[in-house]
DNA sequence: TTGAATGCAAATGTCAGACAATTTATGCTC
DNA sequence: GAGCATAAATTGTCTGACATTTGCATTCAA
């Protein structure tokens, strides 16, 4: 009666939320080593490959590592933006495929937060990601460049506007949403003429960038998103 | 020469990348059956519990699910928004807990995304979410609340803003940025008299929603950052 | 005395086989 | 034909063992 339908959880899986919850509660700090797993089945009262299959799955989602030998054994990692990106964009690729979100639903959020770096990356965007942007401008000039691969420069391109608002915690949230968008963006079949277009509308974000003027990124920044949605309608 | 670095990883980590690059192919469909733990560790060449390791790695990130029994085995996962949550939120605290990320770049990430929403939940959002949104401010006003609850509420108000967009993956990209918050909002001591500052401010903002006014939603809401970031320097 | 080689110990990685628990399908009985 | 018992398939767990890696202490030689 009190408990209708809470799954029994494998025995794997309770010691995996005991050590998860001991991390995030801060019980456990960074670099700290856990007991090793002969001393970890003797405290939950289970077997080794059972207390392994627990350790196992928090490596998957990069809370410990595991070292082998005399100093060895497995420690609380400290989560990286980097090692956090791919798996943000594995779950957010995977959420829109499996759920039928559409593009225009995908497509929205993605300019939207994309607008709301805009401002701050017209005030702080360095010389470096200025650079970096022309680079993409000038790569998805050349004609000889297949559609996959000018969709590859066009992430790098609003990642590198994404990344010129200066602030590491906007820049991994945005990477699920942009890089998600990839898989959509490749069923897209670019004329010559649409890639110009395109091409145009990233010029003058880069120029208006280049001047401060934020107004008109987020002007062009709409457009692009206008425009895309109609190129996917064909 | 060829690998300078890349490591040598484990079986179960190859196996599992292996199904997870199936997964995200779209070689195994969502609702696939995966052949059973015997199966595999034939296919792969080693033990079952190694394969289970694997598995276990894939269930940590919701891209399988298990299930016991003669027509039982591993399944591809549909990976839902609802699933998707405690994983991007349990990331993105500890992205914030462990890179020394400060007060000032947190918030501003956090505002920043949900001005990004400002329009569109002026113009879309339903009268449930304003109703959400008011009881929370009830509750707010509540002389007895604990500082984490008047938190919790705050953080259930701004979800109701933002699930007001009618976009799921806006709601799901956001929800790592203002829960992440929570534990960093936790640290503040709410006096009366910054409570009743901040009531103000959400009350406005559920006006300006209910009115369809974009404009002042979003500088309430970078008042609200203003105003957050001064109550946290103290 | 110093340095290097060696061996030992501790820990994770892997394997093999067995049994338990659970769920479905099957077949038997009435 | 319905209900019940049984069997089969599959995951969950346990036990024990061996392989591999790594750090450290010890030992031996220069």
């Amino acid at each position: 009666m009190k408990k209708p339908k809470p799954k029994p959880a494998d025995l794997s899986a309770k010691i995996a939320k005991n050590i998860r919850d001991a991390i995030i509660s801060g019980a456990l700090i960074v670099d700290e080593r856990l007991p090793s797993e002969a001393d970890l089945s003797e405290q939950f009262n289970v077997s080794r490959p059972t207390v392994r299959e627990a350790l196992k799955r928090l490596a998957a989602q990069s809370l410990i590592r595991t070292q082998r030998g005399a100093t060895g054994g497995a420690f609380v990692n400290r989560i990286s933006f980097q090692d956090a990106y791919p798996q943000q964009i594995t779950t957010s690729t995977l959420l829109l495929s499996m759920n039928d979100v559409s593009f225009d639903v995908a497509c929205e959020a993605r300019y939207t937060l994309e607008r709301a770096c805009a401002s701050l990356s017209a005030a702080r965007r360095t010389p470096d990601q200025l650079a970096s942007m022309r680079t993409e401008i000038f790569r998805q000039s050349q004609p000889a460049l297949s559609d996959e691969a000018f969709c590859a420069s066009d992430v790098a391109f609003h990642r590198a506007l994404v990344d010129g608002a200066g602030n590491p915690v906007l820049s991994y949230q945005l990477a699920g949403a942009v890089e998600a968008m990839q898989p959509l963006m490749n069923m897209i079949t670019f004329t010559a003429r649409s890639r110009a277009a395109i091409i145009d509308l990233h010029s003058q974000i880069a120029d208006a960038l280049e001047a401060s003027d934020a107004p008109r990124v987020e002007a062009c920044l709409t457009e692009l998103e206008r425009y895309t949605k109609e190129l996917a309608q064909n």
